[in-house]
DNA sequence: ATCAAATCGTGACCGGGGTCATGTTTTCAA
DNA sequence: TTGAAAACATGACCCCGGTCACGATTTGAT
């Protein structure tokens, strides 16, 4: 009578890492990162402290894990929704846009994770964390180039990268200020900067 | 008999400080930053495990002092270097390409401080370790506003930001990069990027 | 010279992240 | 159905960063 379907191995293996990762998520939230321990985490799961290096390899481990996932979640969304019709550079904009106030939403979840979750060279190197917005920035860059909008004589690599540079500072700015202003704002200024620059005349 | 001249403890307390500080870096350098205990900081400076958290409240916290310390110490160098006569505009770059070349020998040191050292939102938001030409950038950029080479509607933080925040980018990913190529190249080439933008007309 | 107060080195100790040998549960082949 | 092998939960254990009560050293005043 062992349930065939798929394997009870893999059903329990998964339901266990949610588990795992509400528990940790909740207590975060409640407690903070520093303050919540992993023993704490498993038993509000009601499993066992080793249980938890099965699933995640450390404990910040489960805060990437909750940063790609709502986040790719969020980047998905805004992708979607700023995909209206338009002029590439008005797509990008609204990306941007539609990116910084999903993220408006969580702001704690956000701070957290750029404080303990993510490490210098992950975020500005690497891309742990899914923050960046260099792959997308640099499709619609390219796009911009092609229907001249932007200058084609520079990289799209190069220019996304600037984006990508101006979008995280001022993201992580806005996450760690304690006065609360309009992150998609600032983000519509900083990209104006650049974009006087890039744009062809 | 006792020296009289600036207190016994002061020196050795300086003395101490210094000790631990090269005997830290000496060991990360030797074995990295994870595979060095406090332990053996001390008992390379001849002194015990908790003497150590009178100096330093925390094991990193070295790497900072370290980082502000060489850091400050090449900033200054670069800012005197690159003030030559010229323009505003080109004491700017030139102030980054001087930074640049300093740092640029201290790869594996610049490396470890971001990896280990510092947190994103310490880099990109406060500014421990002193790496943000932000301050720097701010003046120059008031000045080249003043003589009419940067167009003086904008404000010039949020340009000296938008520097910073490039020029961070570019610093760290250089660092991890490994391929080893020009840093001084890239930094010229990201801050014409956003220039070409500033600059009136 | 003397001594009380302040300073500081010291290492036993604690708490928590991460490991691992063990026993249990699940799977799959016969 | 059965049993060997694989997968995995478990918690005792290790290790290390950080704390703290103690004792030694230094200081400055008398």
């Amino acid at each position: 009578m062992t349930q065939q379907i798929n394997g009870k191995r893999e059903t329990a293996k998964y339901e266990r890492r949610e588990r795992l990762y509400e528990a940790a998520l909740a207590l975060f939230r409640a407690q903070g990162y520093e303050g919540t321990t992993v023993d704490q985490i498993t038993r509000q799961a009601g499993l066992a402290k080793g249980t938890f290096f099965n699933y995640f390899p450390t404990k910040d481990a489960v805060l990437r894990y909750l940063g790609t996932r709502e986040i790719g979640r969020l980047g998905m969304m805004a992708m979607s929704t700023s995909n209206g019709f338009g002029s590439s550079l008005g797509k990008l904009k609204r990306l941007l846009g539609a990116l910084a106030s999903s993220l408006e939403k969580d702001r704690d979840l956000v701070s957290l994770i750029f404080r303990s979750g993510i490490s210098v060279p992950d975020l500005l190197a690497g891309d742990a964390g899914g923050f960046s917005v260099q792959p997308m920035a640099s499709l619609l860059i390219r796009q911009a180039q092609r229907t001249g909008e932007i200058n084609a004589q520079l990289e799209p690599d190069m220019l996304a990268a600037a984006l990508d540079a101006l979008y995280l500072q001022q993201l992580v700015r806005w996450c760690e200020s304690p006065k609360s202003y309009s992150l998609e704002e600032r983000l519509t200024g900083m990209v104006d900067l650049l974009l006087l620059g890039i744009t062809t005349q």
